[in-house]
This record gives structure tokens, sequence and C-alpha cells, in this order.
RNA sequence: GACCCCGUAGCUCAACUGGAUAGAGCACCGGCCUUCUAAGCCGGAUGUUGCAGGUUCAAGUCCUGCCGGGGUCGCCA
């Protein structure tokens, strides 16, 4: 990463010498898909040729004239058309960049960017009416990672679930279950009706009303939200339990029911007094066309309850009352209608404009033999996160749900996951890190030594290594980009490559050589991918096994 | 109908902020284990990046229109 920054300024300086520049322009610098093209290029020389109004390739000509590289990072810089330049990385840099991650060990491509900057990354937040399904269990493999990844990089980020125990989804799920006591206990009506949710998971947790408790209930003005807590309760424990297994920990937990009445008043009071409210039919609405939305938007019903809405943006008014700088909301593609009235109810709160980033996850259709498996939680048969996680494993689940860009939806090949061979594009990347430990092992126990002070680093100089340390360096950059673009598959990608990278070297290279010195530094390599490679599984959240 | 997402090899997907000859995996064919893990490696075939325009030195990527798939559009959450 450092190495990177040394080259942008050395270009920098050379603008500015050269007068190219009034402002600083960011550098880009980007890898190269051909190996003949260096490790690193820029195509600088090509955007500024325009203004200048000069051939691009004599802009790249008098930018490398001007400019003054380390020998120490750069060996050699060549133009090529129509005006890239491109930079191969020193034998120097590419050792000292091996040494640097066997000593920052497993925080290797880290970095202090975010500044401590306190961040909230909420996410799953599904109802507790039942199970989790695939998309929350997507998006709990994604947020989990976008929140590693912001850590990494510096900022103080947290997690966040919120449950949304209140109103007449809780309601309902109070009438499902109190149908299922009743089933139970025999005192069904004849023309009772089970309502929104005929799960059958809604049995087991009727089976533990105590029979006294559910009298009780019974006799109250309102039984059914006595019923739905009980719900509501037990379903949240077996949402953790699953995340648990899963392993995904979340920093806190939410309650929908907490915000009221204060936050949800203090919220109303805010909008009211900007104005961005008025009464219509007995409701209360929210200009929120007035800042991006399409219409205006119910706060309060006519019957004098809250909507959904006015609960989230009291929600929102409390993250920006606990001084997150940041806040960065994971919805399942269901939700992503609310996206625009929610950004303008945080701009009425005061939040600035881009405090509120909404991130929506691709839907996710299990496929099996072929044809896609039904699912929906309202139906009665659906897949949970847990029965993938029973069936495929949680390092699988996660693997398969990180592989592809959040937003774009998702075909889980369900046949494809349970293969436990080679089949299965998981196994590919563990299997590098389970056999670089068992080469180590074995040195090892020859009694090899392999001391970063002592190696002559300079003896990796074939195809296969270089290429191997180039993209070892690479690492940190990776790791920012996706943190930053919150594109997690970025790292499912890289490990991908550098496992392959591993491969190809393993294949080439006896890594534990007569040649004592030889043998020293190719293990240092191999160590040195194997902390990479576990990097990037523990940011993913995934397992690196040491023999398979 | 309005709005959002998606459309890349037979299949599932990559392609970093617009960059050079669009890449992997799976499936298919052929090679490689008396030496550190063959869940591996090497080689082979596969493309009008949905279609048509536009912007520019450069477009899978940006803009417009169209086609196809999915989604959202409630005083539900």
């Amino acid at each position: 990463m450092k190495f990177l920054e040394e080259i942008q300024k050395s270009i920098q300086g050379a603008l500015r010498s050269l007068g190219f520049i009034e402002e600083e322009p960011g550098i880009i610098l980007e890898k190269p898909r051909l190996k003949s093209h260096g490790d690193i290029s820029t195509p600088i020389a090509m955007s500024l040729a325009k203004k200048l109004k000069k051939k691009p390739l004599d802009v790249a000509e008098k930018i490398v004239a001007a400019a003054t590289f380390s020998k120490d990072i750069v060996a050699s810089v060549e133009v090529a058309e129509p005006g890239f330049i491109n930079l191969t990385l020193s034998p120097k840099i590419l050792a000292e960049n091996l040494l640097e991650i066997l000593s920052r060990k497993g925080r290797y491509g880290s970095s202090e960017l975010g500044r401590g900057e306190k961040f909230q990354v909420e996410y799953v937040s599904a109802n507790p009416t039942g199970p989790l399904v695939l998309v929350s269990a997507r998006a709990a493999a994604v947020g989990s990672t976008i929140v590693n990844l912001l850590n990494f990089i510096g900022y103080d980020a947290e997690s966040e679930y919120y449950v949304n125990d209140h109103g007449s989804q809780i309601q309902a799920l109070g009438e499902s279950l109190r149908y299922r006591w009743r089933e139970h206990s025999g005192m069904l009506a004849p023309d009772e009706e089970i309502g929104a949710y005929p799960g059958e998971y809604l049995k087991a947790i009727a089976e533990k009303i105590p029979a006294e408790k559910a009298l009780e209930w019974e006799a109250e003005e309102d039984p059914l939200e006595k019923f739905g807590a009980f719900a509501t309760g037990e379903l949240l424990e077996q949402i953790k339990k699953d995340l648990d297994v899963f392993g995904i920990k979340f920093d806190s937990f939410y309650f929908e029911s907490s915000l009221y009445p204060e936050w949800v008043e203090r919220s109303e009071g805010i909008i009211e007094n900007k104005a961005f409210a008025y009464e219509k039919d007995g409701a209360t609405y929210f200009k929120s066309s007035q800042l991006g939305d399409e219409k205006d938007r119910v706060l309060r019903k006519s019957d004098g309850n809250p909507t959904y809405l006015l609960g989230d943006i009291a929600y929102h008014l409390t993250k920006l009352e606990r001084g997150y700088k940041k806040i960065v909301d994971i919805w399942g593609p269901d939700h992503h209608g609310h996206m625009p009235r929610m950004k303008a109810a945080a701009v009425v709160l005061g939040a600035p404009q881009d405090w509120l980033e909404v991130d929506i996850v691709g839907w996710v259709r299990l496929i099996e033999g072929g044809v896609p498996v039904g699912m929906s939680k309202r139906a009665a048969k659906f897949i949970s996160l847990r029965d993938l996680v029973e069936e495929v494993g949680s390092d699988v689940a996660k693997y398969f749900f990180l592989m592809r860009r959040a937003n774009s939806p998702l075909d889980f090949d369900l046949d494809l996951a349970r293969k436990q061979s080679d089949e299965n594009p998981v196994y590919y990347v563990q299997y590098a890190h389970a056999r670089i430990s068992s080469v180590l092992k074995f040195a090892e126990g020859k009694g090899c030594e392999w001391d970063p002070k002592i190696a002559n680093l300079g003896l990796l100089d074939s195809g296969a290594e270089r290429a191997l340390m180039v993209h070892l360096a690479f690492f940190p950059q990776v790791v920012e980009g996706a943190a930053i673009t919150r594109e997690p598959h970025r790292l499912a990608v890289y490990a991908q490559e550098l496992a392959g990278l591993f491969h190809q070297f393993y294949q080439d290279h006896k890594i534990v050589s007569d040649d004592e010195a030889v043998a020293s530094a190719r293990l240092l390599l191999a160590e040195a991918t194997m902390r990479v490679l576990r990097n990037t599984l523990e940011l993913m959240g995934i397992s690196a096994p040491s023999s398979m």
C-alpha cells in the first residue's frame, strides 16, 4: 500500500514540475491484465492529453522523463501505445512486502484509513415471525463481512439487528400462535382460522406455553398481543441460535417496541416543526415528495397508530443521537421502495446528505436438480438458514453468498454446494491453505528453518514466484476497495486468484528444496501466502483449515 | 402504467474510479502422482458483452430508446 502511494506521489510530482496540473488529480493505478504490461499501469497521460492538447504518447514520455521513482520500488518504466505508463516493481519492494506480511501477520492489509470514525451497519433485521430465510442468510454473510472490512481499515464499525417486535404483524403472529395453542389443547372452534402464519414452527412454540399462562392471556383484553409477544421472544431466541451456528454475532439488538412512545413522538415533532407534516383524512402525512420520494407517506394512521415508517424514522433518530458518523442499512430486495422515504426522513432529522447509505441485497433462489425450490416465509414449506447450514455447512453457505456481487440476484446451486469435491469452489481456496500448512509442517519435521532476517528473498525470481508476490502486495488495496464500495465479493475473487497462483507455484517448484537457501526463501513465500489466505477467509468469516 | 435491479462462453458468475487482446469455475476432450496434500497442475474448444444509436483518444462499464427476466408501488411490516 505504501509503495502505491509513493508511486502516486512521484507521478504527481512530475505533473507539478511540468505544470500539467493546477489541482492534483487522483492518479489511477491499476493492475494490467497482461504480464507484458508490467505490474502497475496508469492511464494518466491519456486523460491529461486532451486538456493539454498534446499527443498522449508525448505526454506520457514527458511524465516519465520528469518523474523520479525510487529505485527501491520501481525497477523499470515503460510507455506503451496509446499512452499508458507501465511500471515494474523491484524485487526489493516485493521482498520487503513479504517481510511485512510475516511480521504483521493477521494485521497485514489493515490500516488507519477510517480514523476510528463511528460507523454502524444494520443488517438482517428480519421480523421475528419465523425462522430466517435465505435472503437473511445472505444479508448476514454480506453484512458481517462489511463490518469486518470496515474495522480492518480503521473504522469503529458496529453491527446491529433491528427487531420489529411491534405492530400489526405481531398481532397477526399472536393470532396464529393462539390457533396453534388451541389446536394443541383441543379447544379449536370448528370455523377458527389459522391466520397469517400457518408454518409448522408455531406448533412447537405453542406446546411450550404453560396452560395457566394461556388461560390468563385469554382473559385479558388483548390476548393476541400476549401470544404475539411470546412468539416473538421464542422466535428471536431461535434466530439468535441460528445466527450463532452460522457464525454471525451482532454487537447489539435494537427493539422497535422500545421506541414507543418517546422516540416516535420526538421524531414526529421534528418533522412537524420543520413543516414536513400535514393532516389529511385524519392521518398525518410526511411530505417526502419534496425530498425525492414519489409521493407523500403516512406517518400516523387515522386510527392513531404510527406506521412502520414512523417507527423506522424514530429508530434512525436514535442512530443519529448515538453519534454514528455514517450508517449503512442493508435491506432485502423487498424493501427498496422504502429507501427514498427513509433517506428523505434522515435529512429532515438533520443528518448530512450522505449519512445514510442503503444497500440492497438481491434475491436468493435455491436451485436443486436444476429447478428452483419454492420458498416463502408465509408458506408452510420454506428453506431456512438452519436447513441450509445443516445441508451444506456454514463455510460453504457463506462462500456461495459472498462470491457474487451482493445486489444481484443469486441462484444458489444446492447440488454443487453439497458436493465435498473439487467441483465446489470453496475447497479450492481452503485447500491451498491446508496444503501450505501441511508443507510447513513437513519442512519443520525435516528440520528446515526459514528466518526472515537471514533469508535471501532475491532467490524468488521465477515467473510463478514473482506473480504470487505481486498479488500478495495488492491485498491491502483489495481490502480497501471492498470495504469502501461495500463489495465483499472482491475478497472471494481475490482469494480464488491467490489460491490459483499458489497452486501454480507449488506445481512448478519444490518448496522444500535440497538447496537450503532456496528452501527457506520459498517457505517464507508459502507462509506469507498462507497468512494472506487466512486473513481473507477470516474477513469473510470462513474457516481456514490446516488439513483437509 | 411509474420506479428500481438484472441481461457477459452451454451453465453459474468476474472484470477495481471508463483503459490495452473481456476472464475464472463447472461441464466436455487430452496429458501429469516411486519427490512437500491430485480437493491440485498443464493443454484444447467456446463470445456481435440482449438490440439500436450516442458521448470520446478509449465503452461490458456513462447517456437515450427498445426487447427480455425479476422486484416494488398499502393508513402492511
